[in-house]
DNA sequence: AGCACGCCGACT
DNA sequence: GTCGGCGTGCTC
């Protein structure tokens, strides 16, 4: 019998970061399993903290006197094995608490909530009592707690045994519950109680007819009464004769309970799709941990793919996964999917309640659904038996987490993979670089689906060349070729989508002569424009410079920093075309919920003709009657102090144009740009992946950045700006002795929002190809810089970080 | 994180 | 003298 838990309390600090040894109550020796929340007491005082039981064993793993398990939580664990094991993987791997990885992995309301009551005693006096507590049983601490003189009156108090602080964990998971209805009366009872009837009782009547063809089921109130035609005054007056029972049911918050669902046949490959099925299928079968890189340009039905894969995982009794970036989980997209599967269906993603995402877990948990779409957190989809783990543009930044744990959601998928046995497909017209290498590599398999369904052609790109256009015209965010294709489109009726890049908003300078971006002459990257110090800055060495009057390439004098607003486009176009109907998609008009569906829907009838928007349009539109896209600024993203920055803006490039002529009308895209030669902007408009990633492979290579190197980023923030610099430079003093010589080590410098929140961030970036005592170097730097945090200092660290900002 | 213990300045 | 300020170490 086990008497002693392993338990991981939530106190997420680096000393704390162990199990903890308590001894299990005797009356729940037989209950308690690891996996399971649990109060228990920590600390010399009273508080009391929830915790997640490790492992249950007879041996404790401490030497002192153990304390007690206070209460178990669950019925049942929460964390199954293979979440345990992953908690401590994802721990370390990303230098984070395990608490904090076990909390990230549940929904937020099975996270305690902690409250510090103030109780009387039996030796109260009457005085203190009323002083405290007035009438009421017991208050909060804080409430009354808010002096300095009260807290010291009240822990005299409580030294003398007149007042009792109180620990309460509180769980937040509510079930949601509705009456149920349930017969009491047999068939032949039913009958006789008809005849009893008042004359002309048709509701009652109505009621017991309904009553006798449950067969002593429960079912909901609502949907009796619906079934029945009664209504809830009758079914209570049924429970006042005794003919029913009323009961409390658990239902599940269903968030599509209101659409139906449309079923939807698979539909036929074409022979690229096919290979592609096969071979994933074949890896499904034999258990393979196969990695598949899924490359298939915009249209060429990368999306069916997926869902007949999944389809044999399904067939052949497991789950299957699907990940997809926040953005494009679009009611479409659902619908897609759940025309497929069903009800096997659960969805996860950030729109959903905080209920809402605890009853979805809970019907995957209790394996209810076989089929989990969702974005980044839905990698830890408590599926069993999973035979398929598909993650869709695989190359999306979201997919990284950006605070703890800093993990990536590609990862802990590929650990799933290894745990399961099953193949994953990373799925994108635009791979990551990361990734595309591997597959050259052979790590990972190589799906291509280099045809567009229907044949249909790409659409045709153009490219405006801004600096000309600002020659001849004023200034302006219309360059006179896209207005005339705008302008045609609405005599044709047909649909414009127009993007503005809000990426690198106005953070750097740009010459409108020549198009030149002033970059810094060690790390050949884009400086950042500082206005507080009125300076040029590399982010990654620190190199530093005025900001220049002139242009250093061609001495024109329109240099100056670019950017500008959608509401400020959408304003300029109804001057320019004042017959359009314009609908504007932003943070502002996107902020409520639903309303990013409802402009969607808006635009999809017709009912508007021209589009606006930031990022967030590039991405799973489908509306067939759009046959122009036009983008902005294509060089915002360009502009930027991180060498993904061309790839950034070669994706976005490439996903936007996928918008133009998805039906059979034939589709163009227009880029403006003050760059018009710029590889990424120029192998876009040829749709040429391929050439795009050996060029890019090529500068990654002369810049020792990845996929040739890790990277590692160190961040350390202060108060004090002096104090964070100084520590850096110390941490860089003790780093650089225990790293291996070929290892680049890069700053310390100030990050470009340098204060944030009133604290100054500086950060380090390590580059390696082989250092094997990273992890532990970083793991004791962790330990070391402990007792500063005390003082304020904060260090963190990323493991390939995605945004060097 | 949160609490107790412990060591120095301004007060009943 | 002591009350209470906060720096330091520990929590099974």
């Amino acid at each position: 019998m086990a008497e002693i838990a392993q338990v991981l309390v939530d106190v997420p600090t680096m000393q704390t970061n162990r199990p903890y040894s308590y001894r299990i109550p005797a009356a729940w020796q037989a209950q308690v399993q690891p996996g399971m929340r649990v109060v228990v007491p920590f600390g010399r005082g009273k508080r009391r903290v929830q915790g997640f039981v490790l492992s249950c064993g007879d041996q404790p793993e401490f030497d002192g006197a153990l304390k007690e398990i206070d209460a178990v939580v669950d019925l049942a664990p929460v964390l199954n094995t293979e979440m345990l094991a992953l908690t401590k993987w994802l721990a370390a791997s990303t230098f984070s608490f395990q608490i904090t990885c076990a909390q990230t992995m549940l929904p937020a309301v099975m996270r305690a909530k902690y409250v510090k009551l103030l109780r009387p005693t039996t030796q109260t006096p009457p005085a203190v009592r009323t002083t405290w507590f007035g009438d009421q049983p017991e208050v909060p601490f804080d409430q009354v707690a808010t002096t300095s003189q009260a807290v010291s009156q009240l822990l005299r108090l409580q030294a003398a045994g007149e007042v009792d602080v109180y620990y309460q964990v509180k769980n937040q998971a509510r079930r949601k519950t509705q009456f149920g209805v349930k017969a009491r009366l047999d068939a032949s009872a039913i009958t006789a109680t008809e005849g009893e009837l008042r004359h002309g009782a048709k509701q009652q009547l109505a009621l017991l007819k309904g009553l006798a063809t449950l067969n002593g089921e429960t079912v909901t109130q609502a949907d009796f009464c619906q079934r029945f035609d009664v209504n809830p005054a009758t079914i209570r007056t049924g429970e006042q004769k005794g003919w029913l029972q009323r009961v409390q049911l658990e239902v599940y918050r269903d968030p599509y309970a209101t659409s139906e669902i449309k079923a939807t046949q698979a539909l036929t490959l074409n022979a690229e799709q096919q290979v592609a099925v096969d071979q994933i299928t074949q890896a499904v079968t034999q258990d393979a941990t196969t990695t598949f890189l899924l490359e298939g340009v915009t249209g060429s039905g990368k999306t069916e793919v997926y869902l007949q894969s999944m389809a044999a995982a399904l067939a052949q009794g497991k789950t299957a996964l699907m990940l997809v970036p926040e953005i494009s989980l679009t009611p479409q997209m659902v619908q897609r999917v759940r025309g497929r599967f069903g009800k096997a269906v659960a969805v996860l993603h950030s729109g959903l309640s905080n209920g809402e995402k605890y009853d979805e877990w809970r019907r995957i948990q209790r394996g209810e659904a076989q089929v989990v779409v969702g974005a980044r957190s839905a990698v830890f989809a408590p599926l069993k038996d999973i035979g398929l783990i598909v993650m869709d543009e695989e190359h999306e930044s979201t997919y990284k987490q950006d605070d703890a744990p800093r993990y990536h959601a590609r990862q802990v998928a590929l650990w799933r993979s290894q745990y399961h046995h099953c193949p994953v497909v990373l799925g994108s017209a635009t791979p990551s670089l990361e990734t595309r290498a591997r597959a050259e590599k052979g790590v990972y398999q190589r799906l291509v689906l280099a045809e567009r369904v229907n044949q249909r052609p790409l659409p045709t790109v153009s490219i405006i060349d801004m600096k000309k256009e600002m020659q001849q015209h004023a200034e302006s965010n219309f360059s006179a070729p896209l207005l005339v294709a705008l302008q045609d489109r609405l005599d044709r009726h047909e649909q414009s989508v127009l993007m503005l890049n809000r990426r690198g908003f106005s953070s750097f300078v740009l010459c409108r002569d020549c198009g030149f971006v002033l970059k810094c002459p060690n790390c050949d990257i884009s400086l950042t424009l500082h206005m507080d110090s009125h300076t040029m800055k590399c982010h990654y060495c620190g190199h530093e410079e005025p900001i220049p009057r002139i242009c250093p390439n061609c001495h024109g004098h329109q240099i100056r920093y670019y950017g500008t607003g959608t509401e400020k486009v959408e304003t300029e176009l109804k001057e320019l075309l004042p017959d359009a109907n314009i609908i504007r998609m932003d943070n502002d008009t996107t902020r409520k919920k639903g309303a990013h569906a409802k402009l969607l829907a808006k635009f999809g009838s017709g009912e508007a003709n021209i589009l606006i928007g930031t990022q967030m349009i590039a991405k799973g539109l489908d509306f067939p009657n759009v046959t122009l896209v036009g983008v902005l600024n294509a060089d915002t993203g360009l502009g930027l102090p991180d060498f993904r920055a061309s790839e950034r803006t070669f994706q976005l490039l490439t996903q936007v144009s996928g918008r133009a002529g998805r039906a059979t009308k034939p589709g163009h895209v227009y880029i403006q740009t003050f760059n018009p030669d710029h590889y990424a902007i120029r192998f876009a408009q040829h749709h040429d992946y391929e050439g795009f990633f050996k060029y890019e492979m090529r500068m990654r290579h002369q810049g020792d950045y990845p996929p040739y190197y890790f990277t590692v980023q160190i961040t350390a923030s202060d108060l004090d700006e002096a104090v964070a610099a100084k520590r850096m430079y110390q941490l860089l003093q003790w780093l650089r002795p225990r790293l291996a010589s070929q290892t680049i080590i890069l700053g310390p410098t100030p990050k470009p929002i340098a204060r944030v929140n009133r604290r100054y961030y500086y950060q380090i970036v390590i580059k390696y190809k082989r250092e094997p005592n990273l992890a532990a170097t970083l793991t004791t730097l962790l330990h070391e810089t402990q007792a500063q945090q005390r003082q304020g200092l904060q260090i963190g660290i990323d493991v390939e970080p995605l945004h060097f900002m």
